[in-house]
DNA sequence: CGTGAAATCCCACCGTA
DNA sequence: TACGGTGGGATTTCACG
């Protein structure tokens, strides 16, 4: 599934993982193109949803969201999993759900006010649909979160 | 640290958060308001640093980043936290680094190509600075992530 | 695929309420 | 804060190499 980018693709890819509001005129100087050729590309890559979108990402600190904490969660048995994930998906709090290998079948990322709404997600947390217990490490500091990939020319 | 903000605020960070580049006159038409008016707001929400900034989102199958997993990291000695944490950050296939509560210090999600990258990244992590031991659980399948974060109207 | 040029659209800046 | 008007910049469209 390798698509056929060149290395300017990747440029302005690049770029608009660093800054998704980056201007065509200054993708277009980045690259050494013009504008048009520029949109054109951005269009193209988007047509292949090679891009999942555009976000800002606020500040968690400056909303009083103090609270970050990943979960392990274990749904006993697998007849309950559509549902749980279900239910995980509609929480707010929940910015992820993944299945995983190991202890626990589930693995949540979850961002919350204090230990007072902490202990209430924990708790609907717990009766969702099979989920027979949970583990949670708390977030102490974060020094990297980005969703950014590396990328590099591809060796098609 | 509670801001000073209104219903249409929010409305403007709630859209932003899902389309991170909306333009100014679709963020009018969603709060009712003027072009100057939103495009006033907007500069102050920035002032404040409530906006970490604006990405795009890159699809990471669709560029052969197969695997994603979360790592707990076990560092011997809080003398080399520093150290450690610095090394991890340069590394282009980890996403996020934090220092935790319960087993292990630090908490890492990676993304990388595949099992082959995997063991090198793996590998490399074990000869950081203090890190003692690791262990890994690897994602299956991912339903939910996002970094967008519940607004509501503040009460104040 | 690439471009320059024209039409259109968006936005920063102003004076004003 | 809000608004409308306006000039300049950004984007889209198009004819063409």
């Amino acid at each position: 599934m390798t698509h056929q980018l060149d290395g300017t693709d990747i440029k302005i890819l690049r770029e608009l993982q660093r800054n998704g509001r980056a201007r065509r005129n200054k993708l277009a100087e980045i690259v050494g193109l013009s504008v048009p050729s520029v949109s054109e590309r951005m269009k193209k890559l988007e047509e292949k949803n090679l891009i999942d979108g555009y976000y800002a990402v606020l500040d968690p600190r400056s909303f009083d969201i103090d609270i970050t904490a990943f979960i392990f969660v274990q749904v006993d048995n697998s007849s309950f999993y559509a549902d749980f994930v279900e239910a995980a998906k509609e929480e707010a709090e929940v910015l992820e759900c993944h299945s995983i290998t190991g202890d626990g079948s589930h693995f949540l990322k979850i961002r919350t006010r204090n230990t007072e709404s902490l202990e209430r997600l924990l708790s609907k947390i717990q009766t969702m649909p099979g989920v027979k217990k949970t583990r949670s490490n708390i977030v102490l500091s974060t020094f990297k979160e980005t969703r950014e990939i590396p990328l590099q020319e591809e060796v098609s």
